[in-house]
DNA sequence: TATGAATGAGTCTTCATTCAT
DNA sequence: CATGAATGAAGACTCATTCAT
C-alpha cells in the first residue's frame, strides 16, 4: 500500500473529511450545519471554504470517506478467504458488526445518504447510487465464481441473489437501527448465512 | 364506514395535515420548513401555530397520516383475501406498486422516519419504532394462524420470517429509490414471493 | 359603601381586571402578553376584545384597579387615625409591609408603571403621574392640616416634606425589591417615622 | 488613562455597547428589539450575533457601560473634592443634573433596571443588586471616614443614612421622570444636602 | 356578547457564504 | 492559505388584533 505525502492543503482537507465524516452520517446532510463542522475541527469557516468550495463538497467528500471506510473492511475481510462462498458470507459476518467501532459512525452510508439525498441532493444520490450498483456488480462477480469453481449451484441465479443479500442487510439495518435490538440483527444475519449456504 | 364530522378547527388540522404529509415524507423533517407548509396548504404561519403546537406536531401528524394511509392499504388487501398465506402475499404485492398512487407519496414513511429520526428526532423515532414492532407482530400472527391451518409448515419459525420479511420489504424499497430500477423491486418482490410460497 | 350592581358586561370586564391586575404590576405592560391575560381569565381573546377596545385600555384599567387597592388601603387606615401626625405615620407603616398580601402583588404599582410607561406609554405615564400628584396633594393637606392642630411646628415646610416622604418611600421600595433585604424597609421606614415625628 | 487598542471585534462589540445603552436604559429590555439594534447600530442581525451571544448579552453589557458610566462620572467629581462630606456631597449635587448629558440617556440605570428585571431578568436584577449594594458601601464607608476626620457627628449611623441616601436619589429620580417637574428635583437634592450637612 | 380561527407583522436566532485583511 | 467579521435570507415561533359565525 503505498503512502501517499500530503501537502499542507490537503492535509487540512483530510483533517476535515475525517472529523466531520460521522457527523455527516450521523445527523444527514441538512442537519449538519457549518458551525458543527466548525467545532468538530476546531478551526474556522473561512478555512473550510478555502479547502471546499461549499458544505455540498464537504457533504460528498464525507461521504465518500465514511463508503471507502465500509469497502475497505470488506474488502480486508475478504481477502483473508479463500473460497467464494466465504468472501460472500462476509457480508453478513461483518454487518452484524455494524454498530462496532470498526464500521462508520452513524450507520451504514449508503442507506443514510439514499434515503434523505433520494429526494433532496441530487449528487449525493448519484454517488450513493453508484455504490450501490457496484456492490451489486460485485456480488454477482463473487456468486458466478463461486459457480465456476462448483462453490455453487449452476441454478442459482446471481443477479437475483446479490440483490436479495443487498436488500435484506439494508432493510437490517434499518431494523437494527430502529428497533435497537440486536437480537434481530443476528437473527437476520443468520438467516442471511443460510440462504449463502444454499445457493 | 362512519363519516365524522369535523368543526373547524379539525378540518383545518386534517387539510394541514393532508397537504404536508407529503412533502414531510419526501423532504424529511429537518428539509421540511414552515414556508413549505404554508406554500403547500395556503395559509400563514400563525394558522398552522393556531393548529398545531409547533412544527413537531405537524411533523409526528403527518408521519402517523402517512403510516395510517399504509395500513389501510394493507388491511384493505388483506381483507380480500381468504388464506393467511394470500394475506401473507400481500406485503410483495403491494409493495410491488409502492411508487403508485395509493401508496404514500415519498415512499414507505417507517423507512424515511426510522432513517432521519434515528439519531436526531427521538419522538419520532419510538412512533416509528412502534410501527415496525407492530408489523412484525402481525406478520407472526398471520404466519402462526397460517401454520394453524396448514398453509405452512410447522418446521417454520414465524419470528425469523417475520423480520425477514420486513428487511427484505425495506431494502428493496430503498433500493428501488435510490437506483430507479424498478426491475430490480420487480425481481425482489418476486423472490420475497417465492419464499413465502416456501413457508 | 354602596354596593353596585353589575351587568354581565361589566362583570366581565371587572373579572378580567380583577385577574390580569397583577400580571401587569409584576411583568410590566410590555411583558404581559395577551395569552397571559387569556391564560390569567380562562377567556378567549375575542371575549377580551368584546370588553376592551385593546391591550392598552386592560392596562389602564389594572393599572387603576392596582392603585385603588392602594388608596384604599391607605384610606382604611387612615380613617382610623385621630391626629393628622398618626395619618402620615400610616404611610411608613403601611409601606413597611408592601411585600404583604394587602398590597397589589407586584409592588408599588406607582413605580412600576413609572418607570416602565416613562419613554413608552405616555397613557399610563399620565394616570401615574396625576396619582402622585394627588398623593403629594394629600400629604400638604396633611401637614398642613397638622400644622394648624399644632401637631407639626409653624416651620416645617409641607411641599418640601411631602415630596421627600414619597421619594423616599418609593426609593425604598425600590432598594427593597432589587436586594430582597427587608432589614434595609424596616431601617428606612423607622427613619422616615423618625423625620414626621420631628416635622 | 491607558488608551486600549482595540480589534476589529472589539471595537464592533463596543460599537453597539455605546449605541445602544441609550435605548436599553430608555425603552427596557423587553421593550428593545434586534431590529432597534440593527437600526441604531445599521448593522445585520448577523453581525450583532456575530459579536454577541444573543440580547441577554448585549443588554448585560449595555446595562454595564451605562452604569459605568455613572460610576465614571461620580469618581471624577469625587477626586475633585477634598473632604469626606464634600465627597458624600457629589451625589445630590450630580443627580441635579441626572438629565443632563453626561449622564446615561433614559435616567438612572440601576433604577430602570430594577424595576424591570425585578421579576423578569434574574441575570439582569443580580448586577443591578450588586451595583446598589456596591454604593451603599461606598456611602458607609464615606460617611465612617467623615466620622474619623470629624467632619460628622460620631453618633451619626452609616449604615441607616447610606440607605437614606439611596432611596431618596431613587424616589427623586422616578419621582421627576414622572412629574416632569425639575423643581421637585431641585427641593429634593437641596433636602438631601442638607440632610448631609447635619450628619 | 362570545367564540376562536385566521391574519401578517413582528420576535429572536441560525444559516451558508463572502471578502477584506 | 487562513482568518473571522459581516452579510442577508431563512429558520421557528409569538404578537396584538380582526371578523365571520
Amino acid at each position: 500500500m503505498k503512502t501517499k505525502v500530503l501537502n499542507k492543503s490537503e492535509r487540512t482537507r483530510q483533517f476535515i473529511i475525517e472529523k466531520t465524516a460521522p457527523i455527516f452520517n450521523t445527523k444527514g446532510y441538512a442537519g449538519t450545519s457549518l458551525s458543527d463542522i466548525t467545532a468538530a475541527t476546531g478551526l474556522t469557516k473561512g478555512s473550510v471554504y478555502g479547502n471546499f468550495k461549499n458544505k455540498d463538497e464537504v457533504a460528498v467528500s464525507a461521504f465518500k470517506f465514511n463508503l471507502n471506510k465500509l469497502l475497505l473492511l470488506i474488502a480486508n475481510e475478504q481477502s483473508q478467504k479463500k473460497t467464494f462462498k466465504e468472501k460472500l458470507l462476509c457480508f453478513p459476518e461483518l454487518y452484524l458488526n455494524f454498530l462496532g467501532e470498526k464500521f462508520p459512525v452513524g450507520g451504514c452510508p449508503i442507506m443514510n445518504t439514499a434515503i434523505e439525498a433520494d429526494d433532496t441532493h441530487p449528487q449525493l444520490k448519484e454517488i450513493a447510487k453508484k455504490a450501490i450498483l457496484s456492490w451489486n456488480e460485485n456480488l454477482i462477480y463473487l456468486i458466478n465464481k463461486g459457480k465456476e469453481q462448483n462453490e455453487f449451484k449452476a441454478t442459482t441465479m446471481a443477479d437475483e441473489k446479490a440483490l436479495m443479500i443487498i436488500a435484506l442487510i439494508e432493510g437490517t439495518v434499518m431494523l437494527t437501527k430502529l428497533t435497537g435490538n440486536t437480537n434481530h440483527l443476528k437473527t437476520l444475519m443468520a438467516n442471511l448465512k443460510l440462504q449463502i449456504e444454499e445457493f
